[in-house]
This record gives structure tokens, C-alpha cells and sequence, in this order.
DNA sequence: ACTCCAATAGATACTTGGTCTCATTAGCGA
DNA sequence: TCGCTAATGAGACCAAGTATCTATTGGAGT
């Protein structure tokens, strides 16, 4: 388990090597306690559980880690933006109302629905943003969700 | 047009006092300063328009239009939120990203193929969030838009 | 192993978007 | 037109993020 968190925290620095960035310590305290969330977080949990490093350091490396597509941001129902661990490429998420939890929504080809529809506006497709709010499996059959 | 221009700033306002809101001179202001937008505004800019409102009863006006409908918000490709004039019940934005202009996306019947997929996931649907991003016909002919 | 310097970090001020508090004002129903 | 309550305005406060500036450090080159 723990390996496993170690590994994925490993991957995050590659990345960023990759894109001819260092690996610093701050980073890879950053890089590890992302890999640590069970769900999106915002930058202030992050520095909580991190209060050695300087804020502006905790949004330095979040902005590189998004940008890099590592991690990407959530839209929450009320508008708030949260961070979250990305499946790097293009994907949506289900966001439960209930319990707050997130999971990636894959296999959705609105894409072509998209296309269509905006074309028939007169409008040249280039992307779009969609998430998706309910309640998750656990929360509809009444289940504890674990902490 | 000068009339129809005030005849939605009423219409916000009606909207308004239907629910039990008082009429007041500030919120006709905002209401007249919204029906002068072309496109998507921030809180800032209408403030710019309402010198003599405070900052407070902006807000405070443009949350009560967003809960009554009137007004929705519109997430930019950035992740800022803006706010724009909404027709009501749900609907989504083309925006384009060359000029910033937004137009409503009509007839988009996602929620069929969202339900599918949602349930896939054992997710019990209950809204989405969705704005599309793409270049707008006079972008894309390369017309001079209109300022 | 040592040097060097651009990249990075940390502190902190600032910005932007929004809420809270509280004393004052003004809609509007009786 | 009175009186009550909702609403306003000023300004403090808050949250998320950026900018600036000096000190530190990773790691390429030797």
C-alpha cells in the first residue's frame, strides 16, 4: 500500500523531470501528499498537511502538476474549483452531492453529440468542460462510505 | 431599443418581487445594468458601471438573480466564473475563445446519453455542468466583430 | 568532489472575487 | 403616514491565487 503510494508519488516527479523540471524536495513533498489524497482537495488541505512549505510554493507546484496534466481541477456544483489526481488525458468526472466523492467518468462520447450540435450553430469545436453531479453507488444504497 | 433594453431590466426585476423581493434603486440598477450587457460580465465590471452601489449590494443583487434564474454563471475555459443573462432553466454555453463572445447552446440533449453512462458507474444522476468551447461564425470567417 | 548559476523556494505584499457585520435607510403594507 | 423589516453601504474580513524579491539549491559540467 504504502509502495504503492510511493510509486504513484514517483510518477508525478518523472513527469515533471520529463518536462525538464527539477525534482526538489519541496516538490516532492507536494508530489506525495497528493498521491496520499483519497479525493480532490483544495491547495489549503495540501498546505495544511504540509506546513513547511511556503504557500506560494504549494500553488507553484499544483499549477506545474495541472498544466503537466498529472492533476486536474474540479468544477464542484457550487462553483468552487478543487484539485484532484488526473488520468492524464481528456475525461470527465461524477461528482457525488452526497458524500463529496469523485470518480472519473470514462467511456463518455459526447463528443460527436457536441460536433453536431455546435456546428449547427455555426461554431467551431475545440473543447469543453463537463461534470456530472449525483450520488454515488455507496450513498444511494445506504452504505457507510469509508474514512 | 432603448425600451426593450428597459423592458428586461423590468423583467429582471419582476422576477424579483415575485419571489418577495423588495424593489429597490440599487437592485433596479443592477437589473438595467445587466440588460446592457452584450455578453458575459464579472461582478467587477458591473461595479465599474454602478459607482455610486456598494460592492456589497452588487453582490448581494447578482446572488439573488442567480438563485431566482434570471442571471446564470458561465465557467471560461480558465476556470474564471463569470455571470450572464440566462434564459432560464438549463441550458449550456458555446463560448467562443477567440473573441469571448457566448452564445446558448439549444437543443443539446445530453442528459440521455449522461443518464447511460452515469448509471454504468452506478451513479445516480442529478445534474451537470457543461460549457463548450469552440470559435464562432464571424470568428471563423474572419468577419470584424462588432464592438 | 567542486564550482557555478539558473531554477527554485520562502516570505510577504498584493489582487481578485466574494462574504460578514453592523449601523442607517427606505419599501411598502396596514 | 407610520412602523416594521428588508435592504443598503462602509468597511473588515476571508479564500484562492499571483507577483516580487532575496536566499538557497539541484545538478550539469569539470
Amino acid at each position: 500500500m504504502r509502495k504503492r503510494v510511493n510509486a504513484l508519488a514517483e510518477q508525478l516527479l518523472e513527469t515533471l523531470e520529463e518536462q525538464g523540471y527539477r525534482s526538489t524536495s519541496p516538490r516532492r513533498a507536494v508530489a506525495q501528499a497528493i498521491a496520499n489524497q483519497e479525493n480532490h482537495f483544495t491547495a489549503e488541505e495540501l498546505r495544511e498537511q504540509l506546513p513547511s512549505l511556503g504557500r506560494a510554493t504549494i500553488f507553484r507546484s499544483l499549477k506545474l502538476l495541472v498544466e503537466t496534466g498529472v492533476v486536474c481541477r474540479v468544477l464542484l456544483e457550487d462553483g468552487n474549483l478543487h484539485y484532484q489526481l488526473s488520468h492524464k488525458g481528456h475525461h470527465h468526472h461524477l461528482l457525488c452531492v452526497e458524500c463529496g466523492s469523485s470518480q472519473d467518468l470514462l467511456g463518455c462520447d459526447i463528443e460527436a453529440l457536441l460536433q453536431q450540435t455546435s456546428a449547427s450553430h455555426g461554431f467551431e469545436l475545440s473543447g469543453h468542460w463537463l461534470e456530472v453531479y449525483g450520488r454515488c453507488r455507496p450513498c444511494t444504497t445506504g452504505e457507510l462510505t469509508a474514512v
